[in-house]
DNA sequence: TTGTATGCGTTATCAT
DNA sequence: ATGATAACGCATACAA
């Protein structure tokens, strides 16, 4: 069944047919209603693959999410479909791999779909540097900030990593806290774990704490992966009183390992995530983590993209406040003891 | 940058170029490494849509995936990844709402791809009956048993939710428990929520107690849907001893609201819960729940998948083995109190 | 307003 | 082994 048939069975010619389906304007009355009516008939869908071979420029925004099992993602691509219902855009949301070449990608759907603009969700710089120049359209890293990367056509929206890491410590420092173990992504091959890394050296800097790398544990962001270092580090330095957890999957998984260890949060030691997935909320105790505000993200996201792909206008970097959400997993130590 | 092109750039002609590309064998050495030469230094890719355009049959396999914040279904697109490797076959993962109708979009994706088979995660009997009979090749639905369909070329790889939710429900009736909620979905829309109820029922008649509808709550498969459907149940029933969550969310929600009514898991209520899902080892309490088996669900839903595009066996309906994974969340009414 | 014809980039069927 | 050429299904420039 091709426009072909279709207009065959109409009675009409196929370029009268794809004018139709196309909603082009200059189609009379009954061969619309015509047309449509045989459409509806067959069932009628049109060809992708010749459509997009065909078409020089396509219509649709082009969004590569990073990971499939990443929560803050999923509630991202949500907010981007409002957003794109609003608008006469067609979102193609394209899921990848955590490890994969997101830069590549994109490459290559937009060879087949030619998009006006492509939304990222995560990426890494590498890959940006390495390849990005070949893109051709407006596009937005949102969750990592591209500023230093400083392609003409590469917005970036993203919360301030380092400054939140700054806080988290911070907050657990002004709880009474100089023990505190570190629990973080690999820093050199993820740019979020070196920001929230910077971070939390900025804030033991500025409190006069000491911090050495016994203090650090690199891993995935993953419950496991919060579990084994924190029962490691808790070999290592049993003294500790705070746990800084560079996402909340790695809190949670380091929380269970201190109850599996004797310890309880946040009586025996403190524990602070990041990310603010909606699990922080219903976690026993309520974890206090960096809160990413998503809908933020999503709404200065689509809209940059937008003022780039619409209005022509220049590359920008944008900052999306965080919020220090306060839980029940820490403890002031000046507080009275349990 | 089309074979044409490369035609051009290699001196040879573009059939021999799209031969080198498609690796047939009637090609020279030199013409061979003369092409891929020049391919590698354009950094050529075919244009997928003339492709598939012009192919009649595909050779990919498609996945389409219910929802994309499912963390069941996230680790069974990983296990078929992995099993995908191991064969020739190109898999090609489509992520669609979890309202969304999942027959409707792998028609339309059919058409464009044409795939050797597809395979469906999560489903809903009502979309299959209504519109499967248009699809062409051999299917597979995992996670829900399509056996009453009994379309010839339709299998399903399931779960017996029926008895898993009645095993769920004797477990805290053997604990002791007499006073059991129930949290679940909406048996009226999801196949799913339809047989874990039945288990549940079939329990309670099976072990002559009484259950009736004011013990029952429906809702989405969420935190907060358990959250609030336990604080409501709680109202009503604070005689509540034990609750069975249809899925783990659930079960975490509703702890969580015990919790912050004053009532500790297990030791003033028990709760179990369904899927088994990462964060079930990780919680506090550890979940007591329903596990799936995801690897075995995979396995058996590719190499039945397998059997019948290669093999042209007729569809099967098998059925997967769940374990009841004990936890820590339910207690023993006849132990020892706190 | 409608019909006709050309080409999008590829694969495949012919010849050579 | 290689080259020329006809489709694949559609959109569109041009003609009517």
């Amino acid at each position: 069944m091709t426009i072909k048939d279709l207009a065959a069975a109409s009675g009409y010619s196929v370029g009268t047919v794809s004018r139709v389906l196309n909603g082009h304007s200059n189609v009379s009355e009954t061969a619309h209603s015509i047309v449509m009516k045989v459409v509806e008939e067959y069932g009628f869908e049109l060809n992708a693959n010749a459509k997009y071979l065909k078409q020089q420029s396509g219509t649709c925004i082009l969004v590569i999410v990073k990971g499939t099992s990443n929560e803050l993602f999923a509630t991202l691509v949500e907010q981007l479909q409002l957003l794109a219902t609003d608008t006469r855009y067609p979102l193609i949301i394209d899921y990848i791999d955590e490890d994969a070449n997101e830069v590549v990608r994109a490459i290559q759907l937009s060879k087949e779909r030619k998009p006006l603009g492509i939304l990222f969700l995560g990426g890494s710089n590498r890959h940006f540097r390495a390849s990005f120049a070949q893109t051709k359209v407006p596009s937005v890293v949102v969750t990592n900030d591209a500023h230093a990367l400083d392609f003409p056509r590469l917005s970036s929206v993203s919360t301030d990593d380092q400054v939140g890491a700054y806080q988290a410590v911070e907050h657990l420092i002004r709880a009474g806290h100089n023990n505190i173990a570190v629990l973080g992504g690999d820093r050199t091959r993820s740019d979020t774990s070196f920001l929230r890394y910077q971070g939390c050296v900025d804030a033991f800097q500025h409190n006069r704490l000491h911090f050495d790398d016994s203090w650090y544990r690199t891993g995935r962001y993953s419950f496991a992966s919060g579990y084994r270092n924190m029962t490691d580090l808790l070999q290592i330095h049993p003294e500790t009183t705070a746990v800084f957890a560079m996402a909340d999957v790695i809190a949670i998984g380091a929380i269970r390992a201190l109850w599996d260890q004797g310890k309880r949060v946040p009586y025996d030691v403190s524990v602070i995530g990041y990310d603010g997935l909606r699990i922080s909320d219903y976690f026993l105790p309520k974890l206090s983590t960096i809160a990413q505000q998503v809908e933020a993200l999503a709404q200065r996201s689509f809209t940059l993209l937008l003022d780039c792909v619409e209005g022509g206008l220049p590359a920008r970097h944008e900052t999306v406040p965080f919020s220090l959400k306060i839980g029940e997993s820490v403890r002031s130590l000046s507080s009275l003891p349990k």
